[in-house]
DNA sequence: AAAAGATTGTGATCTACATCACGTAACCCA
DNA sequence: TGGGTTACGTGATGTAGATCACAATCTTTT
């Protein structure tokens, strides 16, 4: 699907812009294009931007000591990501962002988002149930990291995105689940 | 401080509302005092509201195999809680939320806040920035998760809170770290 | 098509933390 | 003021998952 169709059905689940208000609101995004492996933000950059998803996959991931990788999010189309903490606070990238698969993005300035959120009732009220959404999701991740072992880690995040298990590497979801990729290997067998 | 007050000195850090807008806003806003031990909100409740902390320190919780509990959040003066999954999804309450400390709140229903939200854009731009600093500090405490043994994630939550060490159990920050009460204990030692 | 790198599986061993068990001290509240 | 509950420490033992090591594919590049 074409990026601005994408864009646009999204936001109209849960805010209503006229025609016109959307080619203006979709005016600010600059469509990106990224092979497979390219990086989108380095730890130690400046974060001016966040990344709505069109097409493709990229992961969102911390480096621990220069050798562990645990990753905060998968981005899918539709998918907003960035270094949240390194944009809203103005402090050097924590947060990597690097594409799995070949990707398109629309990439929105954060200035232009609080220019266009001051500008739009509408679209400050999209922003604010997009963040919502992406808040409850952490406090659930959160829990079932609390409360579930590796293995039941694993079944829910299969049961929600089936589509994981063949798009990416096995040690990247390990990576995920917070595990090493040896352990998740075995979990096949249990 | 009086309750009123803090909830306005609270917004205007990120609302510009004149005195009668907010006087409006806190007129929809009800006043509730609880005793230590006395609960808020039990899992299985329909969730209607969320709470502003005005005085004293509640804990949001979750009890796994009726045993183990975990708990998402200290909640203290100038703090928002409640089950969001559940207020916003309309689901019964998987979360509970009940009083360390005797406490008073301010009670805001699900419906006043979106009727609210939608009559003035301040207000919306105020719930937005709430809830996107709420999504930064989960994302932060996921990271930590993943990241740090029992030790540093103790460290990091005494920086972060002192005033917890002598007012909340210490079986409570084990709680909270995901931890064992008998381990918490042995890291004094170490 | 060959070489190099990335991905996955699997055994052996190690370790942080859980669990169980027990003892002591502090705090309610009738 | 005394008896019960809650809080906290600490030893002994169990276990999920980490780490190290090596081998077998599968993918990408030249």
């Amino acid at each position: 699907m074409e990026a601005k169709t994408l864009l646009q059905e999204h936001i109209a689940k849960t805010a209503s812009l006229t025609q016109e208000e959307f080619d203006y609101f979709f005016s600010h995004f600059k469509p990106l294009s990224f092979k497979k492996g390219q990086t989108i933000i380095s730890e130690g950059d400046k974060v001016d931007c966040e990344y709505f998803v069109v097409s493709g996959c990229l992961k969102a991931f911390f480096i621990n000591d220069e050798i562990k990788m645990y990753i905060l999010q998968f981005a899918m189309p539709t998918w907003w990501t960035s270094d949240y903490n390194a944009l809203y606070n103005q402090t050097p990238a924590q947060i990597n962002v690097d594409c799995i698969t070949d990707a398109e993005v629309l990439c929105l300035s954060s200035s232009d988002r609080e220019k266009l959120c001051a500008e739009f009732h509408q679209i400050e009220h999209f922003f604010r149930w997009r963040t919502n959404k992406g808040y409850i999701a952490s406090q659930k991740r959160l829990l079932s990291f609390m409360n579930n072992n590796v293995k039941t880690r694993y079944e829910e995040l299969l049961a929600l995105y089936p589509q994981l298990y063949n798009l990416v590497p096995k040690h990247l979801i390990a990576a995920y689940l917070g595990v090493s990729r040896e352990t998740l290997s075995r979990l096949h067998n249990s």
